[in-house]
DNA sequence: AAGAGCTACAACCGCGAGCCA
DNA sequence: CTGGCTCGCGGTTGTAGCTCT
């Protein structure tokens, strides 16, 4: 490890003269022009170069969070606002991995955003932001706890098709890490990017639990997440999983039927899961059966063989769209539809090559007949890409924007790959990676 | 009108990773 | 391998401006 900053010079304690504190548009005006004419070179020796009296860990914080001219100014859009709750989701607190994918926001300004307004309207919801979950999963009376731990406990039971759906992974035999993997390692792989699958879609979900104005539109993301696997057999999984504890589902979540009934979604029909007429009658007195139900169920045996797959053209090759696998392309789910992108890698200086990616409709979270987002990972951009689109910041920057990582958890093993805890902190790895 | 309390956000601080001699 | 150095990150603090009483 290296010194203290602050004896290294970069903030020096006994530079006493060094100035504090809210920064003049004097001084301002002496970085940027600075910076514009030179670049940034040395931050401990910038100060004294643009004739600033600050350190220059200073400087670089006022340029990375207030001057660099490809900072986004504003309030946060809805689209941001859920793109960060997502991410947060998925990474917890690593707000330069979540500033990565929202362009023209720092990690600076998201922390307070996240802060200030979005951990109070989660915990107004009933949410963790900590753990962006449910603060009492016994809430009798919150209709979306119910809710979640049936997402839960469904992709709980489907990760065997998730793996299974995972095709080839054609794309990942360029990866280095697969290139010296043995199959084991390969299932392995395999088996964190259908656990990443299952991370991704119950955030999904959760998010149209927050938006309070349906119930979460099951069919879609099943249709999204197995597009081969037809609607009937879902629910006849559904109803099998539901039948291994005894309980008739339906009295719990009505809206499961009819589900995957012929195309026509008959069971999920929005409505309002806190409005009185949604919850089942007999939910208040059942409340406790279902949860030790549920609990069970997630405690039993592994999950048994699932039902039938249904192939679709272009099976085992992993580059049909109709295949949730990984083409030549990189792309982490293939899709017919979904071309936007939230998040967009626009800091050529930055050297992420593959970024977490949400396409889709911008606006389809809460709608439940919409398509449901996607996440894909963008391909690398070539060698020449910075150099073909020059802007002032390469001019004035050879800053990599990188982004570290403590190991976030052990690999899962095989047999313990319902390991909830250690799913989510490992495939974050791989797609922050 | 004034002071207390609150909110939002800019700025600071300490830690630790990565690089290099 | 070690230690100095730079820099980035996440948590925390300070403060200006706003709202409430």
């Amino acid at each position: 490890m290296g010194r203290s900053a602050s004896a290294s010079g970069w903030c020096d304690e006994k530079s006493s003269s060094v100035k504090k504190g809210p920064w003049t548009p004097e001084e301002d005006e002496k970085l940027v022009e600075y910076i514009k004419r030179y670049g940034h070179g040395s931050w401990r020796a910038l100060p004294k170069l643009a004739g600033l009296n600050r350190c220059g860990k200073s400087c670089r914080l006022r340029w990375t969070n207030y001057l660099r001219p490809d900072i986004k100014r504003g309030n946060f859009s809805q689209e941001e606002e859920q793109t960060i709750i997502n991410l947060h989701a998925l990474v917890g607190n690593k707000w330069s991995a979540i500033a990565n994918n929202l362009p023209g926001r720092t990690d600076n300004e998201i922390k307070n955003f996240w802060n200030t307004h979005l951990k109070k309207k989660l915990l107004q919801m009933g949410i963790d932001p900590v753990t962006d979950r449910p603060i009492t999963a016994n809430n009798s009376d919150n209709i979306h706890n119910l809710y979640y731990l049936m997402i839960n406990h469904i992709l709980s039971s489907l990760a065997p098709q998730l793996l299974a759906s995972s095709g080839t992974c054609s794309s990942l035999a360029n990866n280095n890490l697969m290139m010296n993997m043995n199959p084991r390692g390969a299932d392995l792989m395999r088996l964190h990017y259908s656990d990443a699958k299952i991370q991704v879609l119950r955030n999904i979900l959760v998010q149209q639990l927050l938006s309070s104005t349906s119930t979460p539109n099951l069919e879609a993301a099943f249709n999204y997440l197995l597009p081969s696997y037809s609607s009937s057999s879902v629910h006849d999984h559904i109803d099998h999983e539901y039948s291994r504890v005894n309980i008739n589902h339906y009295n719990y979540f009505p809206h499961l039927q009819g589900f995957g009934n012929g195309g026509a979604p008959i069971g999920f029909v929005p409505q309002n899961p806190t409005h009185a007429s949604a919850q089942p009658s007999n939910l208040s007195s059942n409340i406790s059966g279902l949860l030790k139900a549920l609990h069970d169920l997630d405690h039993s045996q592994p999950p048994r063989a699932p039902p039938v797959l249904v192939p679709s053209s272009g099976s085992g090759t992993g580059t049909s769209d109709k295949l949730l696998g990984y083409d030549d392309h990189a792309t982490f789910f293939s899709s017919t539809t979904g071309s936007n992108k939230i998040c967009t890698n626009n800091n050529n200086n930055r050297d992420h090559s593959h970024q977490l990616q949400l396409g889709g409709s911008s606006s389809s979270y809460a709608t439940p007949t919409d398509q449901l987002p996607l996440l894909v990972r963008s391909p690398a951009p070539s060698p020449d890409t910075s150099a073909a689109n020059p802007t002032v910041e390469n001019n004035i920057s050879n800053t990599t924007y990188s982004t570290t990582f403590e190991a976030w958890g052990n690999p899962p093993d095989l047999m313990d790959h319902d390991d909830d805890a250690t799913n989510h902190s490992y495939w974050k790895h791989i797609i922050m990676e």
